[in-house]
DNA sequence: TACAAATAATTAGTGTGACAAATATATGAA
DNA sequence: TTCATATATTTGTCACACTAATTATTTGTA
């Protein structure tokens, strides 16, 4: 292997990462699902385990708090999502879905996971598991940090 | 392999990608490379295959014209590409390397060359193989087109 | 208690990604 | 030759990523 290689890798990884999103991104297009991709995922993380901090919510869907306070904006903005006040700390917020925001996830979330089966075509059992160990031996090779399954 | 699994491995992809890019940035940042990740690839390309016009450079790295026109742009400032008028199409150009850009296209290259062996530690010959595979397969799952080795 | 250090969130600035539309030029068919 | 169509590049707009700096608040320690 030389190190050549390695860096078609990382162009290749980096490709198809993008493929995979700009497809979904069109896809949502397509079906006038009024939000991006990023915005899902904040959106599917907040039904699932919120409320919760931005802190939190940052570090679940592996985004900086930066962009994390643009999304929670625009989700706002478009009533997905409200900040209310943390009680006991003034410096933070607890975030939650809408009645609008649930309602958008029922309806969305199925249509979603069919979208993103269509990347897994001709793949197998094996494969996923080969894949995701190889994710996940290149992502801790860069973090250092043990990944929970 | 459940619906769920599949939202899950986009997420882990996208992920993984992310930290690719981030690391060799930061890496970039510390070395005082004075380019961006995504400069550097339009630059390793020009040094291989140039000089060559827009569409043809945007086709090997792989980003949209806008993209390409934006990064040539900042390049271009930077004094390490040079648009010249193409001799027998006004529309376009040829793009090839400075001096300068030469010379940095040298200094750097060793460089990232080993900054991009770290992500692929712990894996062995035949993952990458897979990897390589497993990812090929699911960029022509989106995009219907072959691809070359 | 007081105050330095840590934490939560935001703002600002730059670069990249996707898409649509505009501009300039070239090409091919009537 | 002319004009519709195609091609090369740019511009504009919105969203996301990363860094650094800022604001507001909390916490830990002297």
């Amino acid at each position: 292997m030389t190190q050549e290689q390695f860096a078609k890798y990382s162009f290749l990884l980096d490709r198809t990462a993008r493929k995979v999103k700009q497809y979904a991104q069109q896809q949502f297009k397509l079906g006038e699902f009024d939000v991006t991709v990023d915005q899902w995922l904040v959106m599917k993380n907040l039904s699932e385990n919120g409320p919760l901090s931005q802190t939190e919510l940052a570090g679940l869907v592996f985004k900086d708090h930066p962009t994390l306070t643009r999304i929670v904006d625009l989700l706002s903005k478009k009533g997905y999502v409200e900040r209310v006040p943390h009680p006991l700390d003034r410096r933070s917020f607890q975030l939650h879905l809408t009645e609008e925001g649930l309602s958008k996830v029922s309806a969305l979330r199925p249509k979603i996971l069919e979208i993103r089966e269509k990347a897994w075509e001709n793949l197998n059992e094996k494969d996923f598991e080969e894949f995701k160990r190889i994710l996940n031996t290149i992502y801790q090779n860069l973090d250092g940090q043990v990944l929970e399954e």
